[in-house]
RNA sequence: GGCUUCGUAGCUCAGUAGGAUAGAGCGGCGGUUUCCUAAACCGCGUCUUGCCCGCGUUCGAAUCGCGGCGGGGCCA
């Protein structure tokens, strides 16, 4: 990377500096500590580090620190200049040319992380009721949790994606009593649910059970043949099961329609159903923070930070969430993962201590749990905000992917810090088309296929109707790809430094969105390289008489097209070649 | 009341592990096409010498600390 190669050039006449006593009162030098950043004014350089840090040890001016280091860098053909604290590096032709050439050679591997310290990381998001198709709030999580498994494999970690199904509880029984009166109202019987606030509590009256009910009466019509009271031959059980199956398969589908990929379904019920979550309160027993109270079973979590003590047996004798959170927890690590994370939404952020002390507890780190707690998603259209009233009909998910299609919803629910409320406004992601950041990146992209596109193929002049030919075979062009030189490419440098930089950043992009967790970077980046081509493309024209030029040139395109491909494929985000 | 998160241009948001004159997109205004996709490009304005307010730490604060104010969320 262009940036640790001037930071390491620095360090390297720090440490010469030091040595030759210039440095004051500073007497040895630890790496890593200085930043590299991008020089405020673009004519001062590329690349800019800045010492001051150093002042407060030497105890000399950060000026006059750059000036002493300057002296032992070794510039080679890169332009630098001091001022202030900060030296300031222009990256030289041949050092842009390299950069290119790496990103020829690497192709579609272009930005993979190396050398990099891998982890086994079990990565846990959406996890929803299969009661019920997914609102809004979950597309977030689908769309930032596959993204961020991407760019973490991408980096180097080996990542196993998990959804948890709460499949056990009063939910399920709450579902399959709904399905009932819907089946009962499909055969024709005059019924409905409660229209009292407590009791309709325990029902799911939205609509989405109709055509359940529907494949219910189909599957099971040798029983449900005319009576109306036939219903209750049925189990409940297999009106729970069916609903679940069913809804958990409508969800599933719609996962694969949004590109996101789990590993494993992990259902709850079967945590249950193993022995897992009474072996895990066995050995929080033997901990010692287990206690009885009020004939409930509590778990002295305050011990370990949490602001109270939590209930794990409720007096009736039954589990609660965080009994069954306990074990899944403890589970995933004795499933030999290095580290944990979680995607949650902000209403859950109360659970994290709780959860954390469970492990701790039991004899874990707790830091190998890492929560992402993202904010919650508004939705808004035409500016105003909705609420989404619980009898109202909700907007589903689907219905969201419906209007503005899969690419859209990807990459709008990706493109804000998970620390800010996203306010999805459905009128504007679907109406517009200038105002929508995923037609320009991907306008990018066809354009740069178009170019390419023109280059190998023969044309035909409209108005003489003669064939003009290619000026390279599609052969020749895949050859020029692998054989490019550094002298082909160096012609290109003057015209599209700032685009060669920023595909040089698509390295640090990913080392430093993968350590950080952070997704809405690669929005941004897409976004920031799609602006350079376009510049580039309207200020130099790429196909000319000049040959050796344009063949530079369709190179730099080709870089741009396969790096920008490679961070869209991170968000799982079409590039289309025509548009 | 406690915890948590946010508060930067008309709007939506960046601001990279405190650092050089505070940025982008959209909206607004004005330009660019006999030529590779105008779904594009180029130029102009606006953020109280300033990043909700105040105090503090620092050579240096939008960024860190404390105390407020305001919005979202969770809990009591």
């Amino acid at each position: 990377m262009l940036r640790d190669y001037f930071l390491n050039k620095v360090e390297k006449a720090i440490e010469d500096a030091v040595n030759a006593g210039k440095l004051g009162e500073m007497t040895e030098y630890q790496r890593g500590s200085l930043p590299v950043e991008k020089p405020k004014n673009p004519e001062f350089g590329d690349f800019a580090i800045n010492v001051s840090s150093l002042a407060r040890v030497a105890k000399i001016a950060p000026a006059a620190i750059a000036a002493s280091v300057v002296d032992f860098i070794d510039k080679e053909e890169n332009d630098y200049n001091v001022i202030g604290g900060f030296i300031n590096f222009k990256a030289g032709e041949n050092l842009l040319a390299d950069s290119l050439i790496e990103i020829l050679r690497k192709k579609e591997n272009y930005g993979r992380g190396e050398n990099v310290k891998s982890e086994k990381i079990i990565l846990e998001y959406i996890s929803a009721n299969p009661t019920g198709p997914f609102h809004i709030g979950h597309g977030r999580w689908a769309a930032m949790g596959s993204v961020l498994a991407n760019l973490l494999k991408f980096y180097g970690h080996e990542v196993y994606q998990e959804f948890y199904i709460n499949d056990a509880g009063s939910q399920i029984q709450k579902l399959g009593n709904s399905l009932k009166i819907r089946v009962r109202q499909e055969l024709g019987e005059d019924v409905d649910f409660p229209t009292d606030e407590e009791e309709r509590k325990n029902y799911y009256p939205g609509d989405y059970l109709v055509p359940v009910a529907k494949a219910f009466i189909e599957e099971y019509s040798e029983t449900l043949r005319s009576a109306q009271n036939d219903v209750d031959k049925l189990d409940l059980q297999v009106y729970c099961d069916f609903a679940k199956e069913y809804e958990e398969k409508v969800q599933r589908d719609l996962l694969d329609r949004l590109h996101v990929k789990f590993d494993n379904f992990y259902s709850e019920l079967s945590l249950h159903n193993s022995g897992k979550v009474s072996y895990y309160v066995e050995k929080l027993k033997e901990s010692g923070k287990i206690y009885e109270k009020d004939g409930a079973t509590w778990f002295k979590s305050s011990d370990y930070g949490d602001d109270q003590d939590r209930v794990i047996k409720k007096v009736d004798g039954s589990n609660t969430y965080l009994t069954a959170d306990i074990a899944y927890h403890a589970d995933k690590l004795e499933r030999g993962f290095d580290r944990m994370i979680d995607i949650w939404g902000a209403d859950h952020h109360g659970y994290i201590p709780r959860v954390k002390a469970s492990l701790e507890a039991l004899g874990y780190n707790p830091e190998r749990l890492e929560v992402l707690l993202g904010q919650l998603v508004n939705l808004v259209i035409n500016g105003n905000e909705v609420r989404m009233g619980k009898r109202k009909n909700m907007v589903t998910l689907e219905d969201l992917v419906d209007e503005v299609g899969v690419d859209a919803t990807r990459f709008w629910m990706s493109m804000r810090n998970i620390d800010t409320t996203l306010d999805f406004d459905i009128e504007l992601a679907k109406t517009n088309s200038d105002e929508n950041p995923v037609f320009y990146v991907q306008y990018a992209h066809a354009r740069a296929c178009s170019i390419i596109r023109n280059a190998v193929n023969d044309k035909v002049d409209t108005e003489t109707g003669k064939t003009i030919p290619a000026i390279l075979s599609v052969g020749e062009f895949d050859k020029l790809i692998e054989s490019a030189d550094l002298k082909t490419l160096v012609l290109t440098i003057k015209d599209a430094r700032k685009l060669i930089l920023k595909l040089e950043d698509f390295k640090n992009l990913i080392v430093t969105s993968a350590r950080d967790r952070q997704v809405y970077t690669i929005c941004r980046y897409v976004q920031d390289l799609a602006a350079e081509f376009h510049s580039f493309y309207n200020s130099t024209r790429v196909i000319t008489d000049d040959i050796e030029l344009t063949k530079s040139r369709l190179v730099l395109v080709w870089t741009f097209k396969t790096v920008l491909a490679n961070a869209l494929r991170l968000l799982a985000v079409s590039a289309p070649e025509k548009m």
